[in-house]
DNA sequence: TTGAAAGCGTTACCAG
DNA sequence: CTGGTAACGCTTTCAA
């Protein structure tokens, strides 16, 4: 980098003070529109574009939120980042955005270089529940709002906003149960996130109420991307008898049975043989499409930008006693239980085609 | 921000002077190993996280790249976002993403935002060709390198890493061509982008190569989005008669025509009804799984940091007459054009099913 | 091996 | 309305 143009470059030229140019650049009450006007013509002119750095550095704030997610190539999450970016944008915000790859080590760092480009807030998308909680803690220490979105912790310190995900599962399962099925298994994602154990809760809380016996050779953990869901269901074939049904803890994992389902061409039902929590975009693209709970990505990240704008706004100093938001979206509010094209077919059996 | 700590405090509580910290933490050789051992055993008990602002200013390099793309729910630029953050962490940079959302004001906007943070590199994939080079022209002027990759401009003083677009159609079609067929219809995408028109290009001189007329009522340009290729299949339907393959711009317009195509109960051929640009991940998640030039992300990615970094250490002070790579990836080097499940299948026509 | 002084580009606080 | 001075947190240079 060669030396760039600065405010003293422009004073010197225009013969007046820095601080007449920093003034006037900011649009403050205490100089001539005259001034002004030339200032922003000299500034337009010599090509100044200000030091972000500089500038943060001495407003102790940088108008900057930093963004943890554990993959990219999610659709979830890169839907989501578009609400955050969207509404940060609208409240003269910038995001910068790193990833985890779904470690936690990573994940660590992350947050480590955001706190020390000083964002002045943090949203964060867990890779896993955390078990050494002192990167947190120097957030919280260094006064830096942090706020948990989708895959939050089961408890902290820290505001949260994501889907009640027991209460959903229960809902969807029951959804299964009524339509007439008793034989359900669980491809249940990863069991070391919040997200995952509630899911498989709101699974077991399903059947234990409508008196179905829990069979542990049904239910599959692994991880929440496409090739757990592959190779949970192949697992699930072992068992000595086949359920009829899968809840699968996302639409990725649904996708991955897709896959195995017509691998051992096992007929595939346009309705009711697999379900799962998704969102609807994503579920659009699955052949056969997926009955789910609709989780708006979007919404779930402009909700968690809201959330952690006002605690930007309202510094932990001034709150003694901290109060945090667990928010929770809830089926029948923002989520609803869609069901594909097949909504007025009829269901039918995951069962063998040969 | 409350204040947080800095290497003044650790001096203080060592009573040791601030530089001492300041080369301990640095690792500078002329401090005591010991002395080292005691500074970082203060930082880490004071929660110490310097201020990478601070640093830059001093430092006149921020360890930062800026990445501008068009859409981030594109999976195509996920997965090159992917490739750029793999390289730039291996190299200690960190990156900072923004989204254009397909905006040229936006696009604009973002860059003058990087450009303030002090990035010590671009890398922009275009939303359109651009009418206006002045952002271009200033990150030039303050010597930061600017690297376009996938999106790039006809002609500029920039670097590109892009795939041979006219190269990579011109073989697809003329293998759709070498398969028998001659009635080959085009949904353009955008032809506001060098990217479009070079693919219409191929598309063109692949039929005039072979003697088939050019049929203007079966080319439809548009965007590059899912609608586009949905919506131009729809008046593609209008033209007198139709094609029998349609050769897309990109995976995701191919996937808009196959909506279509579904919809107005076409037989859809688990083979070449359809061809396009894509990536292979995207384009297996297709059905009927696309004919595709796999235009590969990652690698692509990979490739432009590379790029940047290497202009990055090589600044254009010291190179008077600035040596720009037009990297392009060419068929049969990493771009393979990819049969679905179909490669043995018979090719078939797309004709009505009723 | 350590430290004092200067400066990176900006804004805040007072004087004039 | 304008400007001087100090300060933000850090590194670099040079002297001790």
């Amino acid at each position: 980098m060669a030396r760039h143009i600065t405010q003293k470059d422009i004073a010197k030229k225009l013969g007046v003070s820095r601080v007449t140019v920093s003034k006037a650049l900011s649009e403050d009450a205490d100089i001539s529109t005259e001034m002004k006007r030339k200032v922003r013509a000299a500034a337009a002119e010599a090509g100044y574009i200000i030091h972000h750095g500089a500038r943060s550095l001495q407003m102790r704030r940088t108008n900057t939120i930093g963004v943890v997610i554990p993959d990219i190539s999610n659709s979830f999450f890169s839907r989501a980042i578009r609400g955050i970016i969207d509404k940060a944008t609208a409240r003269g915000y910038h995001v910068i955005l790193t990833v985890s790859d779904e470690n936690a080590e990573t994940e660590r760092e992350n947050i480590h270089t955001l706190l020390s480009y000083r964002v002045d807030g943090l949203l964060v998308a867990l890779s896993k529940d955390p078990d050494d909680w002192t990167i947190f803690d120097q957030a919280r220490k260094m006064d830096v709002p942090l706020v948990f979105f989708d895959r939050v912790p089961d408890s902290s310190e820290f505001s949260t906003v994501a889907v009640d995900n027991r209460k959903a599962a229960q809902k969807l399962v029951e959804f299964v149960i009524s339509s007439g099925y008793d034989k359900i298994g669980h491809l249940a994602g990863s069991q070391t996130l919040a997200i995952g154990r509630n899911r498989m809760a709101g699974y077991l809380a399903a059947l234990k109420k409508h008196g179905i016996p829990r069979r542990n050779d049904w239910i599959i953990s692994g991880g929440f991307d496409r090739s757990s869901g592959y190779e949970g269901f192949l697992r699930l074939l072992q068992a000595r008898d086949r359920p009829d049904v899968i809840f699968a803890a996302n639409d990725r994992i649904a996708q991955g049975a897709y896959k195995a389902i017509k691998e051992v061409k096992l007929a595939i039902p346009d309705g009711i043989g697999v379900v799962a929590f998704g969102h609807s975009e994503f579920a659009e693209l699955l052949q056969p499409k997926l009955t789910i709970i609709d989780c708006p990505p979007v919404a779930l990240g402009q909700q968690a930008v809201e959330i952690l704008f006002s605690e930007i706004a309202n510094p932990a100093t001034k709150r003694r006693h901290r109060s945090l938001l667990k928010t929770t979206l809830e089926v029948g509010e923002s989520l609803l239980v869609r069901k594909g094209q097949f909504a007025e077919a009829e269901v039918m059996r995951l069962s063998s085609n040969e």
